[in-house]
DNA sequence: CGCGTCCTTGAACCGCGTCAAGCCAGGTGG
DNA sequence: CCACCTGGCTTGACGCGGTTCAAGGACGCG
């Protein structure tokens, strides 16, 4: 009873953050708040909108995208259960990237005001919010460095464990817990649908994973994947045999 | 006189942080720090070193590094006066990137307890922070997409003008502000030293830019150079013609 | 003046983007 | 229940862009 867990965002044991999408925590708190329901490739904002406040994730799984040239798209982070996205500045922003739902979700919306006037009195939840965003800065320096520097091969690999770290493995099987097409493979990594296609088959060959055309990616070798891209320094998804 | 100016980090006309690098201000609100300077080329922090507070840059230019596999390195930022850097969240977390000196440089360091208990007293210093790392999560996200989708030479293109607007051009001829290497310039884009060089007397021909081997660039044609990589949205090196 | 460092240029190789064709699964309608 | 269609996946061939390797040049410094 009563176990403490640990904030997903900041690791911290009573970090508000973790709570934040629970719809009792935000009304105990006197936080306004919208309920929204998306189904599975609904856009839940889009570049060029206006900024009105922050989402939270109740249930479900959000790529963030960013447009690229020539219809071109990059996903620059991905969300599920309890995560914030949509963070933007409380001025009179736009969005420069959109999102999407990649499953039926539930998100909570907190305009600007309500979380300005959270921020005002509540110095821990502004702090916690900073640590979040420090975090959310550190791997995407880290992203950067990846995708200036792997080639194909070590991309497909790293997204693939990026996967698994954001959304898990499906225990029954072992398939990672959500189904992203080639393309959208092809947009962590930068590079086009074919080459992604082709290295998916050569990790097979290589019993790294195991893959159905449509249906999920099992990584059968987790530390075999490591291995590929362990020369980048890739701690962050370092992990026990299952 | 009073003449009001906008912080160069949020745009917001008494935001604090545009002061905190000046050490009237510092002392004011009786934040205690340290200065330190730095020669060209000196190590600011480490990738792996310990997370003590944050910096402040007084004067100076600094380049923050992600290492890589085979001894190559990332620029993930760049700053200049006034500006912050080495924010990390105040855990117990290890430095992710380096800094270096790009020139010589005086920051201002203050540990964490005394920023940890700047935010739990002043909540709009902890907003202001919020939006500053938000406006750099954004950039980075927008780094992401073109390291991950150009080609060397709009990577190259985009680099001159991320270089330009952080940190200028001299009044007198024109050059950048800043004196990077070829190898630098690599670091930027994920490239490698002959190919930046084969851009840039790319560039030269076409009447772009004009350089000479060791000392500084000039970009003759900032609108030109907009053109090569419009397509990818490039909207915030968007500028007058000089 | 000689040395070290950085820059430049050339040539060869190969990774990967591009184009094109074919495959496979699921959905739809007859 | 089957025929067809559609959209995503796979595979092959080809060529370009960029990395790699190698040699030489320019510049700054002791």
């Amino acid at each position: 009873m009563n176990k403490k867990v640990s904030c997903r965002e900041c690791n911290n044991e009573d970090c508000l953050i973790k709570r934040h999408c629970t719809p009792d925590y935000l009304a105990k708190i006197g936080l306004k708040r919208v309920q929204i329901e998306h189904q599975a490739k609904d856009s839940i904002f889009r570049e060029g909108g206006y900024v009105g406040g922050i989402y939270f994730i109740q249930h479900g799984k959000v790529k963030i995208i960013a447009h690229g040239g020539d219809d071109r798209e990059q996903i620059v982070r991905m969300a599920t259960d309890g995560q914030i996205f949509g963070h933007r500045g409380l001025g009179d922003d736009l969005y420069t990237v959109s999102a999407f739902a990649l499953s039926d979700t539930v998100v909570c919306f907190i305009d600007n005001d309500t979380m300005y006037d959270a921020y005002m009195h509540n110095p821990k939840l502004t702090y916690q919010m900073l640590e979040f965003y420090s975090l959310e800065l550190q791997k995407a320096e880290v992203r950067m460095k990846y995708l200036a520097q792997m080639n194909v091969r070590e991309k497909v690999a790293e997204a693939l464990l990026l996967i698994r770290d954001v959304f898990g493995t499906h225990p029954a099987d072992g398939t990672l817990n959500v189904c992203l097409s080639r393309q959208e493979i092809a947009d962590m990594t930068g590079a086009m649908v074919e080459q992604v296609s082709r290295e998916l088959g050569e990790f097979q060959k290589e019993n790294l994973i195991a893959k159905t055309g449509r249906s999920g990616i099992v990584i059968t070798n987790v530390n075999g994947m490591l291995e590929l891209i362990k020369k980048y320094g890739t701690e962050q998804y370092a992990t026990q045999p299952n």
